[in-house]
RNA sequence: GGGCUUGUAGCUCAGUUGGUUAGAGCGCGCCCCUGAUAAGGGCGAGGUCGUUGGUUCGAAUCCAACCAGGCCCA
């Protein structure tokens, strides 16, 4: 560098900013976190939005066990960007975030660290080793969502095994009460032997099992005329099961009406016998027979085939003896789910050990009968070689008894996807138990309509008053099939980590459970905790509740308190934070009333959270608790796979929180659309890291070119025809089309295009463009104010549409903004989302130039808009810097050592001007150190306007203030080194020297 | 097995009511700058639009089947 473009290097405005690139997240985001915890950041944007619309978004609680993992991260900060969105938009949006704390996988836990211990230990004991165990947990996870940059209320979150939560919960149970919905019945349930206890469905999860399939022959007792078959000889119904446990409490046979029954004559073993079998299910059975015991089966004939409803509508009705039980016979009858998939078409029914089989039993007044305890060994009931053992053994058994009573047709061994607890993996049975119910097909006593229509009518397509969103809309699909087949919902537990459901037993066993009573007992609870069950007498509990004047009794001289009981089964935790809407949104006055404006939850919520919210706020209220649910993938790997540690492509989200920082994964989550699975992996977050770079940086050169300015001070608008004039267009369309986007809760499309903002229009043209300006014009130059006024503005809108997505950095950005106007907030998160300038975007969008051909058709002549003219600057631009590139492969480097010039046709007047007067411009857009204009006779056809790369080292003098390389170098003979530009510059700078 | 859902360059995403040669940014490769420097600029190479069949003058787009994922069930 020479001596003198060492002095001149003094009199440039360079970039002026503390802003540092390297970001240092780990350690300012803790920082920042801690400041807005300090200066009670949350509660003073509560008072800044005191009065404005609200905006509540209600959130459906993590359980307390274990650490977040990427779903959960995904979850909150979706959460969190849409708070922030709302609040940045105006409205008031308070976040309480909250804890699901009761529950199994609390308990098992528990007790699995309590081992021997826990055996005799009282329950109250194990429920408060369980509340200390879900509040550290509850610890835990607070701090790592606010790690994450997560803004709420978080002082005082909502938990489930709150005193005041389980009163509101119980206040909520009560009013089912009221309307009727709720009851207790004896039907078969999950039930885990391991845990001993009924399972809800969330509890179960599925696995490969091995079984015995066997079909056995049920010899016909009655009705044997409607069975073709040779006098005198045997008539069997051929039954399938993979359960042999659950014969002895078969109480019938199902069969379907439509399908066609083959009557087969067989000659084994045992001698001969008429089977009655599916006739498109014979060739498996004779299939399996032949594997398994070939040589016992010595013939076989189908005599006849009949119908099924034949076989039901028989003059005798058919009957046949039960197999284990002697002297018992049982009925034939019809049922629709029968398939032909397997088996053998006759489906054996026990109606205390399946749910079809529970239904095919109420229809036809069968026994619910189940010999199985709660330890899945055989009562005092069952046949006298089974009582005491457990089912699983039971099943040789059972097989071995068919087979010396000759009724074992065929046994083999299978292997299929059976249901088990999700807690010890071990495989659940079916199992009739007394448990409490809420009916969804029972007529909500307010309405005359059931829960179940109310709420596939909230959730259909015809939005009706109340209608719910769904965002992606097949939510709508996907909950309403599931409303359309959901069972009543079984909301009792066998546990003690749970809150009690308040029923009393009077000496008869009959329940005590009112509207009235309930509330006794919320009253109770609100005030000393569900503890209090364990601890208090029914009397303490009852409070002043007095069963004579309890009008909802029909024989309240039955229920005498002193006499009473309490139950003790618990809530299923489903019923608990389904609850949450009234325990929570409109305890804590969130609402007035529901529906909040949005629960927002992954989608497996739909049979979950979102369900089972629904359908006891329509129960208590007739309303659904929200307005709009919105719903995101699972986190998966990079291959669209799952993530398991069994696989190892689990990404640890406080891992990468400690290695990359909030903000980096505040991005990346923001950029992925959420509506699918989301892709994650190191390669995919470090791709965000990048990206976070280039906004970093675009944020910081803005700083650095504001260092100087005071918008205040120093404003002024851009000149006609500046490039300041298209970046000013460019911010109005990123505003306008990122809050439209971020409306519609499309982050990634917004995040996209901020990014791509600072990739291309940022740093590609108008940053390049302006540099020269911004560095060499005089540091109070009209035309740099202009661009540093364009670049505020920029600045200003970035760092206001980021600052939901990167609450971090922005609050640093705006921390660095020098002369930051007066009207702005302390904080960026306390300020407003930058409103688009429609007026001036009409303006140059909606004016379309048409060529004269088009223009025919008008009645008048439309003028080009300023966007068009820089949509034709810009093309002219891409063509240059071809040029320019192949101009570097001939060895011309430096685009300061090149000039433009623009042939232009000597009569085209219009192109002329135009040209002429965005020439500095283009000069900058291209990065030259000179353009200039070329008048030629003629150009080509088609072409208006021709650009001209040529090297000019030959020919002008570099100017060694700003390296342009131009004629006017040397003009001012005072300067002879510098371009008439920059020797003016020179001049009103004061002498050093 | 059933319900809902997804499949466009290595990655993240666009692709209007079916209509020229399927786009962008990143990443990658090559080049440049050194006054945005743990930065910046330019150019370029990347795609049988999951597969197969069908409808159509014409399909990434409509239909069907299949394949591979995901969630929820059985």
């Amino acid at each position: 560098m020479s001596d003198n473009k060492k002095v001149y290097k003094k009199t440039v405005n360079l970039p002026k900013t503390s802003f540092k690139m390297r970001a240092g997240l780990l350690q300012k985001e803790p920082a920042f976190q801690a400041q807005w915890e300090k200066e009670g950041l949350y509660q003073q944007i509560r008072d800044a939005r005191k009065g404005a619309p609200r905006f509540i978004l209600h959130d459906g609680p993590p359980y307390a066990n274990g650490n977040i993992h990427m779903g959960t991260a995904l979850n909150k900060v979706l959460k969190d960007m849409v708070i922030r969105v709302k609040t940045m938009s105006g409205m008031d949006a308070p976040y309480i975030p909250g804890w699901d704390c009761h529950g199994l996988p609390i308990e098992a836990k528990v007790m699995e660290q309590l081992g021997d211990k826990a055996k005799g230990m009282d329950a109250k004991v194990i429920r408060r080793i369980c509340a200390e165990y879900a509040a550290k947990f509850v610890k835990l996870q607070k701090t790592q969502f606010k790690r994450l940059g997560v803004m709420g209320l978080f002082e005082e979150p909502y938990l489930t095994m709150n005193p005041g939560y389980e009163s509101a919960a119980l206040e909520v149970f009560a009013r089912l009460v009221e309307e009727g919905l709720v009851f207790r019945q004896l039907k078969p349930v999950h039930w885990s032997i391991a845990n001993q206890t009924a399972l809800a469905d969330a509890e179960l999860e599925h696995h490969d099992k091995q079984d015995s399939s066997i079909f056995v022959a049920l010899e016909l007792t009655s009705g044997v005329a409607a069975v073709p078959h040779t006098e005198g000889e045997k008539v069997a119904l051929i039954i399938w099961t993979t359960t042999p446990w659950t014969l002895p409490a078969n109480r019938a046979v199902a069969i379907s009406p439509r399908f066609e029954y083959a009557c087969v004559k067989v000659e084994t073993q045992d001698g001969p016998a008429t089977w009655v079998v599916a006739d498109e299910r014979l060739d498996a059975l004779l299939e399996t027979i032949t594997k398994t015991r070939p040589e016992w089966l010595k013939s076989h004939e189908v005599i006849e085939r009949v119908k099924g409803q034949d076989l039901l509508d028989a003059a005798e009705p058919i009957t046949y003896a039960h197999p284990l039980s002697e002297g018992m016979t049982c009925p034939l009858v019809g049922a629709d789910y029968v398939t032909l998939e397997d088996g053998s078409g006759l489906v054996h029914t026990a109606p205390g050990h399946g749910i079809d089989d529970y239904h095919t039993g109420l229809n036809n007044k069968l026994e619910i009968y189940c010999p199985v305890q709660g330890d899945g060994t055989f009562d005092e009931t069952a046949p006298e070689w089974l009582q005491g053992v457990v089912v699983w053994d039971a099943n040789q058994m059972i097989i071995d008894h068919l087979l010396t009573e000759t009724k074992l047709v065929a046994a083999h061994t299978i292997t299929h996807s059976y249901p088990h607890d999700w807690r010890s993996k071990t495989p659940t049975i079916f199992r009739a138990t007394e448990q409490w119910f809420i009916g969804v097909d029972r007529p909500v006593n307010s309405t005359t309509r059931t829960l179940r229509e109310m709420a596939v009518g909230a959730c259909s397509t015809e939005a009706e008053e109340g209608g719910v969103d769904f965002i992606p809309s097949w939510g709508q699909n996907r909950i309403g099939g599931m409303l359309d087949s959901r069972p009543d919902w079984c909301i009792s537990r066998q546990r003690s980590w749970g809150l009690p459901i308040p029923v009393f037993f009077n000496a008869d066993e009959q329940p005590l459970v009112t509207p009235a009573s309930v509330r006794a007992v919320a009253k109770t609870f609100a005030e000393q905790g569900s503890d209090s069950w364990f601890t208090l007498t029914p009397a303490e509990l009852l409070g002043d509740y007095d069963p004579t004047e309890d009008e909802a009794l029909e024989n309240p001289e039955k229920f005498a308190v002193a006499d009473l009981v309490a139950g003790s089964d618990i809530f299923d935790v489903w019923f608990e934070s389904g609850s949450s809407w009234h325990a929570v949104a409109k305890a804590r006055k969130l609402v007035e009333d529901i529906p909040v404006d949005m629960y927002l939850e992954g989608s497996d919520q739909h049979r979950g959270w979102f369900q089972l919210s629904l359908l006891p706020a329509l129960g208590a209220q007739q309303r659904p608790p929200y307005r709009t649910v919105l719903t995101h993938g699972f986190v998966v790997d990079d291959a669209g796979l799952k993530m398991s540690k069994s696989i190892g492509n689990v990404i640890d989200v406080m891992q990468q929180l400690e290695k990359r920082g909030a903000d980096i994964l505040r991005l990346w989550i923001a950029s992925q659309n959420y509506q699918d699975d989301v892709r994650c992996s190191e390669d995919l977050i470090a791709q965000s890291e990048d990206a976070y770079r280039k906004i970093r940086n675009t944020l910081k050169f803005a700083l650095g070119a504001c260092g100087d300015f005071d918008p205040a001070v120093n404003s002024i608008e851009p000149a006609e025809h500046s490039v300041d004039l298209w970046m000013k267009l460019q911010i109005d369309v990123l505003i306008r089309d990122v809050r439209e986007h971020l409306e519609r809760y499309e982050f990634h499309r917004a995040t996209r295009l901020i990014y791509e903002f600072c990739t291309v229009q940022a740093s590609n043209i108008y940053l390049s463009a302006v540099k020269d300006r911004l560095y060499c014009d005089g540091a109070d130059s009209p035309r740099r104010r202009a661009s540093q006024t364009t670049i505020y503005r920029m600045l200003m809108t970035l760092v206001k549409l980021l600052a939901p997505i990167l609450p971090h950095t922005c609050q640093e950005v705006w921390d660095h903004i020098p002369s930051r106007s007066e009207d702005e907030p302390k904080s960026v998160h306390l300020a407003l989302l930058p409103e688009c300038d429609t007026e001036a975007l009409d303006i140059a969008e909606a004016i379309v130039p048409v060529t004269p051909d088009e223009a025919a058709g008008w009645s008048w002549q439309l003028q080009p808009g300023p966007a068009w003219i820089w949509e034709k600057l810009m093309e002219l631009r891409r063509a240059g810097l071809l040029k320019l590139e192949a101009l570097r492969h001939e060895g011309v480097t430096n685009p300061l050592d090149v000039e433009a010039v623009f042939k232009i046709a000597a009569d085209n007047d219009q192109a002329l001007s135009l040209i002429d007067a965005h020439l500095s411009e283009l000069e900058d857009l291209l990065g030259v150190g000179y353009a200039r204009i070329e008048t030629v006779d003629q150009l080509p056809e088609g072409e208006v306007v021709q650009v001209e790369m040529l090297d000019s080292t030959q020919k002008y003098a570099t100017c060694n203030r700003s390296w342009k390389r131009r004629p006017d170098v040397g003009a001012d003979s005072d300067y002879p080194d510098l371009s008439a530009r920059d020797a003016a510059v020179m001049k009103t700078l004061p002498q050093s020297e």
